[in-house]
This record gives structure tokens, sequence and C-alpha cells, in this order.
DNA sequence: CATATGATGGACT
DNA sequence: GTCCATCATATGG
């Protein structure tokens, strides 16, 4: 299982982030819980990307050479932002995850403050490992199941405004409306 | 301790 | 579309 999520999220960030798309994330908060379908997420680099705060070092750099498959959290204005770190170790690079379809609730998942709000996900997840924490999964599509993907620039940053890293579901009413 | 900042969200024109 | 409240971090004294 470790291996799985291992080779998962062992790749480019925006190949993961392209896989990632149509999974579904199971977040436990007490005894129940709550389904999700990931719909919106960006890639994020290191060097080579003026958006990424990685760029500036510190703790978010620290955590994006991590294992990949390590939980991310990021904290901005009053909000909490969940990555999950990808590609090689040693080499940072991180998944953003923007936006989730509700599957068996109905809160309110189009943005990425709102869904760790939504899902009581705060600082306490930082740099735990996906497949140890419990409470929170990923689980993987089957494989025949498509998902038609569109891409954008992405959502928020200031810089680089050009590049394609943001990866959405065609279609999906649920993406976040920036 | 003081201050600047932002991968946001929500309110408003 | 634009504006701004809000607060956890990062950084500097």
């Amino acid at each position: 299982m470790s291996q799985k999520i291992k080779d998962y999220f062992g790749k480019q960030a925006d190949e993961v982030a392209r896989n990632l798309l149509g999974d579904t994330l199971v977040k436990r908060i007490g005894n129940k819980e709550y389904r999700s379908r990931i719909i919106e997420t960006e890639a994020y680099f290191d060097e080579k990307d003026p958006a990424s705060r990685a760029t500036k070092g510190g703790d978010l750099r620290i955590t994006m050479k991590m294992k990949p498959g390590t939980i991310l959290i990021y904290g901005v204005h009053n909000n909490w932002l969940i990555n999950f770190v990808t590609g090689e170790t040693g080499k940072p690079q991180a998944v953003l995850i923007r936006a989730l379809e509700p599957l068996n609730h109905k809160g309110n998942c189009s943005g990425p403050g709102r869904l760790t709000k939504f899902l009581k996900i705060d600082k306490s997840f930082h740099k735990k490992y996906l497949g140890k924490v419990n409470g929170l999964v990923i689980i993987p599509k089957k494989i025949k199941e498509k998902v038609e993907i569109e891409t954008s620039n992405r959502v928020g940053v200031t810089k680089d405004l050009e590049a394609h890293y943001r990866f959405y579901i065609k279609g999906n009413k649920f993406i976040s409306r920036r």
C-alpha cells in the first residue's frame, strides 16, 4: 500500500494533478465519513516556478522535498490550503487541491479554503504521510473511468500567469469561481 | 515584539 | 468586474 502511494505521487506534479482529478477523497470526522470527488487541482514546482512560495525557501520548500504522498498544509490569509507532495524525494514539487465535488454531503468545497474549513483540515495534518493519517484517504478512480480534463492558468497567483498548471474536470459545476 | 505579506473569500459596484 | 477584512507565517530589531 505504501508502495502504491509512492508510485501514484512519485511523478511530475502536473501529471499527478491530472491523475487526481476524478479520485475520491475520504475524510473522517468523528464517526462520519465525508466523501468528495477531486475536481480541481494545481501543480506547483520550485526554482522554475515564480508563483510558488517555495522559491523563497523556508519550511514550505523543506516540506515539498519530503517523500511523495506527504500532506502539506499551507496557511494563507485566514485559510488552510491542502497540498500533496509529488515527484522524487528531494525535488520540491506539490499539487494543490482547489475544489471538491460533494458526494455524500452538502458542504461547500468549491475553493481551497472552503474545502479545508468544511473538512476540518488544519495545520495538524502538516507533514503527515497520506497513507498513515487516520481519517484522510484518497481512493483512486477506476482505470476505465474517463475524465475530461481542461487546463488554464493558475488562480490567485500574481506571477507566471501564462503557465497552464491548473487542471479541472470539464463542465463540473463545483469548480472555484475564479 | 513590530510589521509586511498573501496559492482567499465574501461583499460590493 | 473591484475592494478589503482577516490572520498565520516570515522576517527583522
